[in-house]
DNA sequence: TTGTAGGCGTTATCAG
DNA sequence: CTGATAACGCCTACAA
């Protein structure tokens, strides 16, 4: 005799109360086991995971999240979607939260604090339950008001408070690490590009730039800094006008690896080499820098890492508990191009 | 009595109910206006209109997805969300999405076809009202069986079906046109270094190759071709590989951008100038390649508008129109990294 | 044209 | 331990 195919694609969504029914049993038990509310006698345990494999179902998270007031996924502000430096850091919480069944849900600010603003809209209307702030613009005050509606991690700035969690890199540190570096392999002429003012890393990084000369007995010689702002252009036009000034250096220090490489284009079209004519350090450590030609000497920021701790910190948080999560420090990365002057 | 799960302050959040009340109206009569499902009269739409802004009032896109099918939200299967060719892609389509508030919803694949389908059940499981499918490695039966539930665009492969739309790169034109730059400015042994063979885009990009070589009457030389699987590092080893084989060439077709960098790190390496003794030549136009050293001469590929065209597709057959849109052709783009041989 | 009532799929509360 | 039952916020027949 045949039997009728068991199929999970019967006419309608699989539902919970079709589950219950199958159990024999009542939705809200289901639900139980589900979310483990409550114990469950073993028994009616058994029978309902027979019918959860059976009927092949899945919860609804959008019903989940209008019931119960959780979507099991969080919201992650970033300045840019394609930013090559945040880039592995959405990896990283991607991976993070899928290993808890949360999932993530991307936005992009464009480093605009009206359009961060609205990007916190969207993801709190979208019921969201906790959001992961990377680098935003927005106010220490804003950020401490939505906190006090839902959890928040976020990076690139101090901060402190009821549910709110900060996780920083020691971008004066590794100002210091990089300059010292060149230092060490006797540079006294050490030129600066400046990132954007806007940003406190940027000033961290120029500080740890200073204190190093300072500490070597190498005076400041403000016609060694150059402004830029974090696009591989500036970096190319600070080159320019460093070069043009006819202000000796033998080595160049760029806040970040994108200006770096703006700063190794320029140097190449002069006909100058790195690193037999100029040394060359930039910060960040770009997965693209191990293959710059030469491979570029950096600060590494553990970007990855860091999109997983922000999103581990969240769901600690989420769990009622107090993230303990703390940054690796920076970390010297030496390649081809820095060496002795 | 019963007390109410969440305590309703009138602080509570705005509903549309409280719009109704406030405007005097049924919910019913809101929600016809905020979805324009029917004709209402001019005098309750005006006080309707006010009491939504007086209340700064935001349709809760989860009770939404829940009641009417719609999430406003667009899954987007991206195999890395970290890549640097996909990253225009994607915003391209954040943009493009945002504007028609809808949001998009990224989760990677990791170019697994195992991990791609789960990718796909987690989308649908949170209620997707679309998905977009970059360069998928799941086969054409599956994409259609799921086009069945909800329209599907995808790249990077010819399909056609009911809810389901390609939009496909010319990648057999693209590696013509690289390799007929080649040939143009002289060179006869020109060296290849292929894709991923699994890719399809790969394949069509040797078939420009091949093609072009024959028709300047250039005999195919199969020991000038190297395998790689378009990461940076196989570009590297691929070209030392052919350095080492002591095979000459004068020119060198990187069948990605990527891996182009992978080569020009090498011939760096081994004292060999770009493009005074190996012109080099890439295919992507990655935006970095504009600020390699040398500059990289390159095929583009509109990656942003890409991303733009894949979602106005999706939001055009949501509409319940056939998507009409049209990828633009490669283009060449000559940069400092090819010259006469 | 407008309102009423009944879901959508799940969770939380309360009574057994 | 378990099962009704009432939300969650909105949409959509069905009436009026």
């Amino acid at each position: 005799m045949k039997t009728k195919r068991a199929d999970s694609n019967k006419s309608g969504p699989v539902t919970l109360a079709r589950v219950a029914k199958l159990a024999g049993v009542s939705p809200s038990t289901v639900s139980r086991i589900l979310n483990g509310t409550a114990v469950v006698s073993e028994e009616k345990r058994k029978s309902i995971d027979e019918a959860i494999a059976k009927l092949g179902f899945i919860p609804n998270p959008v019903a989940r999240g209008l019931a119960g007031g959780r979507t099991l996924s969080i919201g992650v502000v970033t300045q840019a979607i394609d930013s090559p430096f945040y880039g592995p850091a959405l990896r990283g919480i991607e991976d993070e939260l899928d290993s808890a069944g949360y999932s993530p849900l991307f936005v992009s600010a464009h480093w605009d604090p009206v359009s961060e603003a609205r990007c916190i809209d969207v993801l709190r209307s979208r019921r969201v339950d906790g959001l992961i702030v990377l680098n935003g613009s927005l106010s220490d005050q804003a950020l401490k008001a939505t906190a006090k509606h839902l959890p928040i991690v976020v990076t690139g700035r101090a901060i402190k408070g009821p549910g709110l969690f900060a996780l920083n890199f020691d971008n004066y540190t590794g100002g210091l690490l990089a300059t010292e570096h060149l230092v060490a392999l006797g540079h006294r002429r050490i030129a600066f590009i400046t990132g954007d003012a806007a940003h406190p890393d940027a000033n961290e990084r120029f500080r740890g730039y200073t204190d190093a000369l300072k500490k070597a007995g190498i005076a400041f010689d403000p016609q060694l800094v150059m402004p830029g702002d974090y696009q591989v252009i500036t970096g190319q036009q600070a080159t320019e006008k460093l070069l043009s000034s006819r202000r000796k250096f033998t080595a160049l220090f760029a806040a970040n690896d994108q200006m770096a490489y703006g700063a190794a284009l320029c140097l190449h079209r002069k006909g100058l080499r790195i690193p037999q004519d100029v040394s060359l350090i930039g910060f960040d450590d770009l997965s693209h820098s191990l293959y710059a030609a030469p491979p570029l000497s950096t600060i590494h920021q553990p970007a990855y890492e860091l999109g997983r701790l922000t999103a581990s910190s969240i769901l600690q948080m989420l769990a009622g508990n107090k993230p303990t999560s703390v940054m690796p420090g920076p970390e010297l990365i030496v390649r081809d191009s820095t060496a002795k002057a």
